[in-house]
DNA sequence: CGCGACGTTGATTTGCCTCAACGATTGTGG
DNA sequence: CCACAATCGTTGAGGCAAATCAACGTCGCG
């Protein structure tokens, strides 16, 4: 049902031919994710290109003392996977896990390549779709060695406002990089600076 | 002279065929760059995809106070270029500055462009290379937000030992996003901590 | 020679964490 | 439907990590 999401999503690349389109719906993987549910774990292999038709996921590494780091954030449109493990076949280190009731589709490495080897267009769109994450990224980077947290912080707001009012500020912070008491401290300064806005 | 360098990259990916490497050879620019000449500035738009194939350079953003804060290093068979300003073609907020004297290859919009439509395989490569760049990325975010200053440095050495050697220390404190003063003490404990390594 | 980049040390301040406690909310099983 | 646990947001006291500012010696380079 959900593979015209990810159809119409491509058209924001190179739209898909009516024999890719054929293709990908005959290749892809509806699932329906409960709250909570983990698509990885931490020592599994990551086996899925996963596309977020409606929902939403974190992708996260726990420390010793159990504490998560969020390293992405993926609602409706966007892709969540653990491309390291994806590609070299080896366990991940990281957690895939809903954090609102979800459908996915998702694609194995097989079909992926199928895609990639008989159908060029999905290598240029990849590219391109990866190319924007990357530069998402490096500015992600860039925050995290120049700016303050509340810096950080009033620009995630700025950049992913919808997202940021889906989410519970624990994991903002869990984001962030901060702990939440801290993010907590941040909120009631800001509040005082600017009462009526 | 040195696209024998970028030609030969290409083998730790798909191989370029000899029509490829034909047009690659005639569409790249090689340049000569000294030690702390630009190849990008803020403000300018970034026109080109730069291969590195001698020296070393940073990609980096500066702040108010005029502090350097380091995206990237690339040194010998890396890529750097501001993907986002390259795309979008709006001013960079960046600068790309040489460490060392350097050879560079570099590639306009308009010749990327040209392989990318006549040549799919470079569509095929440089997606496998920008997604082993992503990963690299993810890894440095989630040690930004999961690591202590000493952690990162002690990580950065272990996962760029060649480089370390090659930069001031002053550089990799701008990496880590720690000041020259902090990078020092931790380097004084650990050497320390282990007196005979 | 003299200047600028580099690495270091120390005193002080600040940003952020830790730990503990509390009320409000949500959700879940009996 | 209620009781209880779990999650969440907040507050406060105290401590540590890292920044700031200033000073100094070294070195390479013009």
């Amino acid at each position: 049902m959900s593979v015209g999401t990810l159809i119409s999503y491509f058209d924001k690349y190179l739209s898909l031919n009516s024999e890719e389109r054929e293709v990908l719906s005959k290749r892809v993987v509806e699932r329906k994710i409960r709250r909570k549910q983990f698509i990885l774990q931490e020592s599994d292999v990551c086996r899925h290109y996963t596309f977020v038709a409606a929902g939403c996921f974190k992708m996260y590494g726990a420390d010793k003392k159990g504490n998560e780091h969020i390293i992405q954030f993926a609602a409706e449109n966007d892709w969540i996977t653990d491309i390291g493990s994806f590609h070299s076949g080896k366990p991940s280190l990281l957690y895939i896990e809903a954090i609102e009731q979800s459908v996915i589709l998702q694609l194995e490495k097989n079909d992926l390549i199928h895609l990639y080897t008989h159908f060029p267009n999905f290598n240029r769109n990849f590219r391109v779709i990866i190319e924007d994450k990357y530069v998402e990224l490096q500015n992600r980077v860039l925050q995290n060695i120049s700016s303050t947290a509340e810096e950080r912080y009033l620009a995630f707001l700025d950049q992913y406002p919808l997202l940021s009012a889906r989410l519970p500020n624990t994991q903002i912070a869990a984001y962030l990089g901060i702990t939440p008491e801290f993010l907590s401290n941040i909120r009631q300064k800001i509040t005082k600076k600017k009462p009526y806005s």
